[in-house]
Parts: C-alpha cells; sequence; structure tokens
DNA sequence: CGTTGCAGCGCG
DNA sequence: AAAGCGCGCTGCAACG
C-alpha cells in the first residue's frame, strides 16, 4: 500500500472514482494530469485514503462534491481543493468565450434532485460503460484542461476554480449547520401566533383575525385561505380588488383591510416557518439547508429543504451562535450596481459608488435629486424597467453613467435579438428555447398579425430584461464566489483557538467555519477567541475578492460587518 | 386518486 | 408608493 514518504509519488491531483466491484478508486496524476499511479480500496478505507493523500494538498478531481464530500466530511475529513467536473462542465460547455466550448453530453448533466439517480436513465448515450467510471472522468478531465488551455484568457479557470471551492464550502455548511436556538424560535412564534395549537388547528391569532375579518365583511367563516374564494367575498362586500395580493389591499380603505393583512402576516408564518418547520429542520441545535450550488443560471446557488434562502428577518434572532461562540456576520451594500460599476469600468459610478451608501452617492453625481429616486432609477437600471417613476429616470442615468448603462442596455439588446450574454468570468446564458424562436420567426412572417408581432415583441423584451439583468446578477455572483472562497482560506489559516468551547460537529469543533451564505451575505461562527481575526478574515477577503475580479479598478465594495451572539441585533 | 399550475409571499 | 430580475415553499384548485 502506498504511504506518503519520500519514495511515493507525490501528485499534484487526484481523480476519485468508483471501481468495478463497487470499490474506489484513487488515479494519482501529475500537474499535467498524467498518471503517476493508482490505489484501489474498498469504501470502508476510502476516508483513511483521503486524508493520507490529503496531507500533499492535492487537487481532488470528483465528478460532483455534492455526491463525494458528505461522506468525507462526516468522517472527520476537510479537502482543500478540489475540480468539480459537474460543475465545471456546465460552465464550459455553454460559455461563449470558447470557439469550441465543450461538447453536451447527457453523462454531465447534474439530475434534478439530490436523491441517488437511477444509473440506466444517463446511460443511453454514454461514450463509457458504467464499470468505467473512473475512465469516464479522467477523460472528461482531460477534455476540460484542454478547453480551459483555449481559453483566450485565464478568467474561465477561474471562475471553475472558484465553482468548485463553492462547492467545497456548501457541503461544509451543510455539515456545521447554521446554529439554531429553538427556544427563541418558539418565543418568537408563541409572541406572533398564540400558544402552540393542536395539530392541525389554527393559532389562536390567527383565529382572531379571521373572524374580525369575518365581521368586517359581514360574512360567516370566510374562506380566508382560498385567494379566488376571499375574491368573491371582498366583491360581495364591495371591495373592488382584482387579486387579494398584499399591495393591492392595502390600497382599500375598508376596516376588513387591516386584520386580513394582519392574518396573512401570521399565515405565512405559521405555515412556512412554525412549528411544523421548526420539527423537520432543526435537529440538535443546528438547521442545515442543502445549497445547490450553480443551481440558478446566474450562477447563484439555490437552495433545497427548508426554505434556507427564504428565512424572514423576523426570525433572524433564533440564529444564535453557542455558548462561548460568536458569529461573524457580514453583508455587501448594493453588491450589484457597484459590479456593474466595475465591470463596465464606469469611472462616474465607481466615484459615486464610494462609501457606505451608493444611492447618496448617486445623488451626489447630480443624475437625481433624492435618494429614493436614485435607489428607483439604479434598480430600474438593472432590472429593465420601462415604466413609472423608474422608467422615467432612466435616460438621466444614461447620461451621467453611460458606460455602465451602455453595458446593461447592449445586452438587454443582444437578449431581445435571441442572443447570449455573459458574465464578466465567461458564465453564459442559456440560448432562447423552441418556443421563443417560433414566436419571434412566426411574427416576422408577412402574413403575420397584429397580436402575434405584439406577442413576439412582448417576449423579446422579456428575454431582454433577462439577459440584461443576467450580466449584473452573474458577475455579482462571481464576486460573492470568490469572496467565499477567500474567506474560506483566511478561516482555514488561522490560528487555533486555544480552548474553544465545545461547538459543532466533529469536523469543525475546532474552529471558526462559514455556518451560512446567502447571494451577498456570509455567517461564519466561531470561537469568542477568534471573533476578531475571522471579521478582519471577511473583511480581508472582501478586498481579495474585488482585486481579482476587477483587476487594475478602483472600486469600493464595503462591508457592512459585525460580531455578535446572534443574527437579529439590527434586522 | 395523484400530479401540475398558479397565486401569494418570503429572501437577495 | 414606485412593479422591472432571480429563486423556494405552501396551499388551493384544476386536471388527468
Amino acid at each position: 500500500m502506498n504511504r506518503t514518504d519520500a519514495t511515493s509519488p507525490r501528485p499534484a491531483a487526484v481523480v476519485l472514482g468508483r471501481h468495478t466491484d463497487g470499490g474506489c478508486v484513487l488515479v494519482l496524476c501529475d500537474g499535467a494530469g498524467e498518471e503517476l499511479g493508482r490505489e484501489v480500496c474498498v469504501p470502508d478505507d476510502l476516508a483513511a485514503a483521503v486524508a493520507r493523500w490529503e496531507r500533499t494538498s492535492p487537487l481532488w478531481v470528483v465528478r460532483t462534491l455534492r455526491d463525494a464530500y458528505p461522506p468525507l466530511l462526516a468522517a472527520g475529513i476537510r479537502l482543500r481543493r478540489a475540480h468539480d467536473l459537474l460543475l465545471c462542465h456546465a460552465i464550459l460547455r455553454d460559455t461563449a468565450s470558447l470557439a469550441e466550448p465543450l461538447p453536451a453530453s447527457r453523462r454531465w448533466i447534474r439530475a434534478a434532485s439530490a436523491e441517488p439517480r437511477p444509473q440506466a436513465l444517463f446511460e443511453v448515450d454514454a461514450g463509457a460503460a458504467p464499470d468505467d467510471e473512473i475512465d469516464e472522468l479522467l477523460a472528461e478531465w482531460a477534455r476540460q484542461r484542454a478547453a480551459l488551455r483555449r481559453a483566450p484568457d485565464a478568467r474561465l479557470d477561474l471562475l471553475c476554480r472558484a465553482e468548485s471551492t463553492g462547492a467545497l464550502v456548501a457541503e461544509e455548511m451543510t455539515a456545521a449547520g447554521l446554529p439554531w436556538d429553538v427556544a427563541v424560535h418558539e418565543g418568537i412564534l408563541e409572541g406572533a401566533l398564540g400558544p402552540r395549537p393542536l395539530t392541525g388547528a389554527r393559532p389562536a391569532k390567527m383565529a382572531q383575525l379571521a373572524a374580525r375579518v369575518g365581521e368586517q365583511l359581514g360574512e360567516r367563516d370566510v374562506p380566508i385561505d382560498s385567494p379566488p374564494r376571499l375574491l368573491r367575498s371582498l366583491h360581495r362586500a364591495g371591495i373592488l380588488v382584482e387579486s387579494t395580493s398584499r399591495w393591492e389591499l392595502a390600497e382599500q380603505e375598508h376596516p376588513a383591510v387591516a386584520p386580513l393583512l394582519e392574518y396573512k402576516k401570521l399565515a405565512r408564518l405559521h405555515t412556512a416557518n412554525g412549528w411544523t418547520w421548526l420539527r423537520e429542520w432543526v435537529r440538535d441545535g443546528r438547521f442545515r439547508p442543502i445549497y445547490l450550488t450553480g443551481g440558478v443560471v446566474t450562477g447563484r446557488w439555490a437552495s433545497s429543504g427548508g426554505g434556507a434562502l427564504q428565512i424572514p428577518r423576523s426570525l433572524r434572532p433564533a440564529v444564535r451562535a453557542d455558548a462561548g461562540w460568536r458569529f461573524v456576520l457580514a453583508d455587501v451594500a448594493q453588491l450589484e450596481p457597484r459590479v456593474l460599476a466595475a465591470m463596465s469600468q464606469d469611472r462616474a459610478m465607481a466615484d459615486a459608488a464610494r462609501g457606505a451608501d451608493l444611492y447618496e452617492g448617486v445623488v451626489r453625481s447630480g443624475a437625481v435629486s433624492t435618494r429614493s429616486e436614485a435607489k428607483y432609477a439604479v434598480l430600474g437600471a438593472m432590472y429593465g424597467a420601462t415604466t413609472g417613476e423608474s422608467g422615467r429616470l432612466m435616460p438621466r442615468l444614461r447620461k451621467v453613467f453611460p458606460r455602465a448603462m451602455g453595458l446593461v442596455d447592449r445586452a438587454a439588446r443582444t437578449g431581445e435579438e435571441g442572443g447570449v450574454v455573459s458574465t464578466l468570468l465567461g458564465r453564459s446564458s442559456p440560448p432562447p428555447d423552441g418556443a421563443w424562436r417560433d414566436a419571434q420567426s412566426r411574427a416576422s412572417d408577412p402574413a403575420a398579425g397584429g397580436v402575434e408581432e405584439r406577442r413576439a415583441r412582448s417576449r423579446a423584451r422579456d428575454r431582454g430584461r433577462f439577459t440584461r439583468n443576467f450580466v449584473v446578477q452573474g458577475t455579482a455572483a462571481e464576486w460573492s464566489l470568490l469572496w467565499l472562497a477567500e474567506i474560506r482560506h483566511r478561516l482555514s489559516a488561522l490560528p487555533a483557538a486555544v480552548s474553544p468551547a465545545p461547538a459543532s460537529g466533529p469536523v469543525f469543533a475546532g474552529g471558526a467555519h462559514l455556518a451560512f451564505f446567502l447571494h451577498d451575505e456570509v455567517i461564519v461562527h466561531c470561537p469568542a477567541e477568534q471573533a476578531d481575526a475571522a471579521a478582519e478574515a471577511v473583511q480581508a477577503a472582501a478586498v481579495a475578492a474585488t482585486a481579482r475580479l476587477f483587476p487594475g479598478f478602483d472600486i469600493d465594495i464595503p462591508l457592512d460587518l459585525r460580531i455578535a451572539d446572534d443574527a437579529g441585533k439590527d434586522a
């Protein structure tokens, strides 16, 4: 059996795959991907083998970290570097920055769910027999390295490395979990909803509000949970709204409206994050969502399980650090417009972005006269507003920030014409689907009617708004990915805590670790004595991410950073 | 009966 | 107040 002594190969990379007989195989490779040797083991011995090779800090090449990494973490092993073939395949297959992107293959499409995949579905056009998974991995890795060599610059490589490191972070965060105080959560629920009801029953405060709505509408047992039936009840009472949505109801001056809106708020809390949610998703003081890295076409992460990306701000106080531990809470104010300023190299917008409040900077630039105008104008620029106040302000932004506005306007035009747009590092938008192209070609037919033409134009504008936003949201996601990777790197280099209070799982008991990530904010959980150093690491990571994504361009991306025992203090 | 689509609302 | 992007989850209603 191989040992990491002077006579053993010192692999730059190890490809990890399944073997014919259900065992595991590690292929040791040099920096060029040339095979140096192999090691075969039974699954029970895999963790030990990985731990041994990890001492030499190789690049671990796997089909997907989503499957490969959790069992290793459970065995107490953290990997420093990895290459996720599935995630990188998607990037290199769709990117427009390569003349010859990776050929599409059904073997390299991620399954929709986290459940084990039925193999048969994926073997249809497989180039290799399932027995030879390791050969398939080696071949795919070779294709990906070749694709990256053909790239005009290093940006795609940076994206693939960041994407893979993001996947490491995601699995580590699931394993560590977000510390969650059940008693605090229950206190919030009881304060808002009343005592915990018997299963199936409506909480007391919701029942009271429903009764008041009924009195005001002059109707017993209003079908308050059924939008279409509630709408008819509202109409009978003379409240002429077109839907039961919040903003429309808020415009009505009827005594039934206030209790109805309050009911909706409580119902949302009860159904989405009530006692049922607590029982199902919080175990041993930890909320463990599954992060789906690259789950959104723009490169943002999606999640599954417990609605991790939608935890209401009112529940943030339930996010509580372990005894003797602290949180470092950090978020970026107005990340997307700052990223737009930098990626378009718009000096005027970057100057407006200097400091904590970009919108005040936009006012100082003279483009608009109030902060709230600035906010809606900037959001409208990125989302493609055409009507209302926001749409009206667009020409003024174009005049003051021509480069930034030119970038998003061009992205919108490309999308309307059916083209593909890309982020700064080279993640590309999906091409239009068949239905979209059919609608456009039907409308360009001389015999097309006005209805078809209007419909096609409307679909084209929809797509233009999507591609307009794609370049900004996607590049912002790249900044966040680099930020996460830099945080992880710096946290692992922190001096060990002298006497950390016991916390977390076995892997993370020793010190600071990322515990939560949501688009532009992170939560680090750390022993109290590491809190200052961890906060500095998070700050330094942001500076490093900015320098890597926008080399040579001066852009301010400031953090709102604080150390606290819970996540609710300034919510 | 189970599945699918939609409305509504939470997050960025 | 402003309605323009991206998600996930819930419950209801319509559908097969």
